[in-house]
DNA sequence: AAAGATTGAGTCTTCAATCTTT
DNA sequence: AAAGATTGAAGACTCAATCTTT
């Protein structure tokens, strides 16, 4: 099946570039004035959070996050350096390790949803309808099948 | 006007966050296994083919493109070290510049037009029909308003 | 003072190569 | 050989400071 392309998809291309680009602007820069740190900081924290005691493997959080082995390697370099995370054995898997949450990184997360979840109802909640909302979750979904 | 945020709103943030992410993997994979440049070199050389003779300012491109002013600059470097661009002196003000794109600047364009087109077919249209895709960018739009 | 544009230094990202364990 | 993870060097981005002209 091979579709022309065609206008539609084009302006739904460039509007997903354009839309993307400028609500994260406007996201990050709320966080920046309040002195706090990236957005991928705060979903590496979470998805830690979320797995609890048991932690995550690196790259169970990187596929959770949609990262690059190297890349998320040096995330958790900050995130450790910061004392938000703590990289440990891993019994199973020698060549492996365990990222776990530390008090400090809950906390840091904590803060940071105090204004991040402001900042997405301003970048997209105060712009669209309940309807709308869930319509274009639903849409922008179709796009993240594989392969 | 302090709405509560929503789980709807949430969800399309997230949605939002991962399908761009995704297709800009896609889309960007295509270009790097041809062996050709970035995608904003791509919008730099379109926006300045669309100018035509008279060129482009930099702060108007810088608009058109959503970038910050020494990011720009820093494009403008690359393209020009290339020989894609070229930096001319303004008439109208001495501050500033005219851009204008080169004959080696419109071959590259072409050829990068050729893959590009081609994955995002594969990245969009290929997962919508033409009506979901025309909803997808009518709902992107909203999120573009200001303030 | 404000607008157009650039730059040095620092941070983050990417590429390719590496190391260890499976 | 393949999977998990890291690293040096190079490329791109960001911040704050700078320079010129308006």
């Amino acid at each position: 099946m091979t579709k022309r392309l065609d206008d539609a998809t084009v302006e739904a291309w460039k509007a997903l570039l354009r839309a993307q680009r400028l609500a994260v602007a406007r996201v990050e820069a709320r966080l920046k004035a309040a002195k706090l740190p990236q957005l991928s900081w705060y979903d590496a924290l979470w998805e830690l959070e979320k797995a609890g005691e048991s932690g995550l493997r690196p790259f169970e959080l990187e596929r959770a996050m949609l990262l690059e082995q190297y890349n998320l390697s040096r995330l958790v370099d900050r995130l450790e350096k910061d004392g938000l995370v703590g990289r440990h054995a891993c019994s199973e898997d020698r060549r492996g390790q365990v990222l776990k949450i530390n008090p400090a990184g809950r906390e840091l997360r904590r803060r940071m949803w105090a204004i991040y979840s402001g900042a997405i109802d301003e970048a997209v909640g105060s712009r669209l309808t309940n309807t709308e909302a869930r319509t274009l979750a639903a849409l922008l979904k179709k796009l993240e099948q594989g392969p």
